[in-house]
DNA sequence: TCGTTTTCTGACCGTATGGTCAGGGTTGAC
DNA sequence: GTCAACCCTGACCATACGGTCAGAAAACGA
C-alpha cells in the first residue's frame, strides 16, 4: 500500500505500473494481484486511506472554544499532513485534478457534509463578532489550498530552497506565516476575547 | 497544442495517448507525429507555453505604486488565468507534483530568479512600514496556491456547488473574498495611503 | 502424518500504445 | 508545365502493460 501510494504519487495513475510497485514492495508482480484483482482496486483503496487521514484532521476545529484555536488548529493539523503525508496529498491532488472519476461520491456525500458543517461553524464565529465576515467557503479553500501546497508543490517549494527539503524550522516559520496570515486576514487575531 | 493540453490535464502524462490527441485535434495520429516527434517533446511545448503566460502575470507587480495595488492586481490575473486556463494550469500543477522531471530547469533558472525579485519587492514594502512583518516567500506561495487552487482543485469546488460551475458572481465574489483575507492579513489594506 | 485451504509465483496472453515508413497529395517558384 | 519541397496518411512494427493461470509452497487443523 506505501509503494503503491509513493509510485502513484510520483507517476500518476496512468504512469504507475503495477510492475514498478510491485518492485518497490519487494513482490512478484502475480502476488500483487493476489491482493488486489485490478490496479483500479488497489489505486482506489490507497486513496480513500488519504480520505479518512484528511478528514480526521477535522476533529481539531470542532473541540475549540473559538475561531482562533480551531482554526489555527486546523492549519497546523493540515501543515502536518502535508508534511507526514506528502505522497497521500498528491494522489488525492491528482485524483481530482482528473475530475475524481474514483471517488466522485465521496465528494457529493461525505465532503459536503463535512464542508457544509464547518462551513456553518464559521458563520457562527462571524455572527458572534469573532471574525470579520469573509465568506466561509472561500476560507476554507485558502486553507486547503495553502496547506496542501507544501505537499503538492514541494518539489518546487524545494527548488527554491536551495534544492534543499525544509528544514525543521522552516517547516515551523510556514507554519506560523500561514497562521499569522490567515488568522489575520480574517480578523480573528485581533479579537483575543 | 490546444488539444493537448486539455488530454494531458484530464489524462495526466501517462494517462494520455497520442492517438486521443490526434483524434481531438481532428488530425490522424501519424500527422501529429509529423509536427511532434514524439510525445515527451508536445509535452513540454505545451508545459512551456503555460509557463510564459504565468510569468506574464507578474507585469502587474511591477508596475504598481503599493502593496495593495501590486499584489491585488497579481491576485486578480492570476484567478484571471485560473479561470481561462484551468487545463493548463493543471498541467503544470501534474508536472511539478510529478518531479518536474520536464522542466526542473525553468525552476532553477527563470523561476528562481523571478521569484527571488518578487521578494526583494515585498521586502521593500515591509521595510518601508507598508506592509505586516511577514514572510515574503510565504505569502508568495499563499497567493499561487490559492489562486491555482480555483483551476487544479476546480472539480471540487464545482461539486462543492452543486455541480454547477462557478457563475460570474461567484468568480468575483472569489476573487473579492482572496484579495481581503490575503491583503488584510498582511496588513496592507490598514494603509490606503 | 495427511488432507485441505491459503498464499505465492514463473510463464504466458491479448491488447493498446508510441513510433515508423513508404508513398500519395499539395503547393508554389520559375 | 515542371520540379522540388513540404505536407499528409494508412498500414505496419516492437514493446510494455494489465491481467491470467496452472501449479508449487507453505500454513493449518486433525
Amino acid at each position: 500500500m506505501e509503494a503503491a501510494e509513493k509510485v502513484f504519487a510520483e507517476a500518476g495513475f496512468g504512469g504507475a505500473t503495477m510492475q514498478l510497485i510491485a518492485d518497490m514492495a519487494g513482490l512478484p508482480k502475480a502476488n500483487l494481484h493476489y491482493y488486489f484483482a485490478t490496479k483500479e482496486e488497489l489505486y482506489r483503496k490507497v486513496v480513500a486511506r488519504i480520505f479518512e487521514i484528511w478528514l480526521h484532521a477535522a476533529d481539531t476545529f470542532d473541540n475549540a472554544p473559538g475561531p482562533v484555536e480551531g482554526i489555527g488548529a486546523y492549519i497546523d493539523a493540515k501543515m502536518d499532513i502535508s508534511r507526514r503525508h506528502p505522497f497521500g496529498s498528491k494522489v488525492w491532488a491528482s485524483e481530482v485534478m482528473h475530475g475524481a472519476p474514483v471517488i466522485q461520491d465521496y465528494l457529493e456525500t461525505t465532503l459536503r457534509e463535512w464542508t457544509a458543517g464547518r462551513i456553518a461553524a464559521i458563520q457562527r464565529w462571524i455572527d458572534e463578532g469573532r471574525l470579520a465576515p469573509v465568506d466561509p467557503r472561500h476560507l476554507l479553500y485558502m486553507i486547503w489550498a495553502t496547506t496542501q501546497h507544501y505537499a503538492d508543490f514541494g518539489h518546487q517549494i524545494e527548488t527554491l530552497n536551495d534544492g534543499k527539503p525544509l528544514s525543521e524550522k522552516q517547516w515551523k516559520a510556514a507554519k506560523d506565516s500561514v497562521k499569522e496570515i490567515i488568522l489575520r486576514g480574517i480578523g480573528a487575531d485581533a479579537t483575543p476575547v
